[in-house]
DNA sequence: CTAGAACATGAGCACTGCTCACGTTAGTGG
DNA sequence: CCACTAACGTGAGCAGTGCTCATGTTCTAG
């Protein structure tokens, strides 16, 4: 009895062996079934099927289908910021167009290479506070590229940085989709452009 | 017999009174459910019961659900464009920085003032080629933009200021969804940076 | 060994988008 | 005025969805 309703939620993390692999098995099925039919036709059901996994199953582990795609979001998050604070940390750029080149392509190759990457990224629209409570995702995600960012260009950590990453993320985001759309491998003008963008703006703005 | 099956579409175009009526409040009741639950908890049922039309009628008009959406979509593009229009060539502001001004506040103007636009404005996501086939909403917004700055600036009309506009006015949309989300009335702060966003690239690129 | 926690299962409920067969009204040529 | 066609009106019901819950099975700590 008891479970957890808040929609958009995880319910219960699997502790045991089998069940670690039928969580991770149900994310996978998740991104494939998001790439094939798209956000607004996936079904639960299939995701089930996919994974061979009881439409049971899947509702344990998650509170509805917006949890379920909220926790590949989730997934992919980390992922991307554990790519970006390596190649940051390894390649220590000395000012904001190093950045911004470095988060841009590491966001390339993500949706060159993860399945369903290009229709959540870090949270389908529609469905935010995926990531934190009481944050919209692109907040979420701002906060800890700010961190990142003021520790390697040296400018100060303030109110003002928090609202230039935040509007320059928003725009990337954008941007990138809109590249993608155009072309299934990113369309390198727009990507371009996405750069140009955030360059004209960052240095405008803390420069 | 026949009737059209593409999604996303208008069926028949109301042609005696009172079905153009109904026509019309069914947009106004699809506006108002939109505003109240959102988009993915908008109910067919719900917007025909608001209207007082058996749900049998709505689909005479709207091909499904997204038709519907997109028809709202579309009647919103058309009064925002007349208003811009008007405005420009009433103010007729000599330069780039005159254009976002008045493009961007009458988009505000707009948010504040007609139910469901935040919610749709031009096109809910997911969910493109409402307002003309084989173009995403955007591109067809930045279509008729880009005749208007061209002619209000006397810059030239070619691939460059195609691009820039498209670039821009996707950077914008997304700002100003976010200054929306952070206060229902507009976070004036975000809505600066907005127009800061705009000019640093545009000023940038084709200055 | 055993109590209780964690996990597994799928028929079925409530609800959705949408259809279609049939009835009603509006408009027009004679 | 009528008769006739096209436009319009209608809502029970179908196919399919998200999600539950009662019942059973497996794991693991003491």
């Amino acid at each position: 009895m008891n479970q957890d309703r808040t929609p958009g939620t995880l319910r219960k993390l699997p502790v045991q062996k089998r069940s670690l692999e039928r969580f991770e098995r149900l994310l996978d099925a998740c991104a494939q079934v998001l790439d094939e039919v798209g956000y607004a036709a996936l079904t639960t059901k299939e995701v089930a099927r996919r994974a061979e996994v009881p439409i049971g199953t899947l509702y344990q582990f998650f509170s509805d289908r917006e949890g379920l795609i909220g926790a590949l979001a989730a997934r992919n998050l980390e992922s991307y910021l554990g790519r970006v604070t390596d190649r940051l940390e390894r390649e220590a750029p000395d000012g904001i167009i190093g950045v911004v080149e470095v988060t841009v392509d590491e966001y390339v190759t993500m949706r060159r290479s993860i399945t369903g990457f290009g229709v959540v990224d870090f949270g389908a629209v529609g469905q935010d506070h995926v990531l934190e409570p009481h944050l919209d995702n692109n907040t979420a995600v701002a906060g800890r590229l700010r961190a990142l960012t003021a520790s390697l260009t040296g400018v100060e950590d303030d109110t003002d940085l928090e609202i230039a990453v935040r509007v320059a993320l928003e725009c990337a985001d954008t941007l990138l989709q809109l590249a993608f759309r155009t072309d299934p491998q990113g369309d390198p003008q727009l990507i371009a452009e996405c750069k140009r963008v955030l360059n004209s703006y960052l240095s405008d703005r803390l420069g």
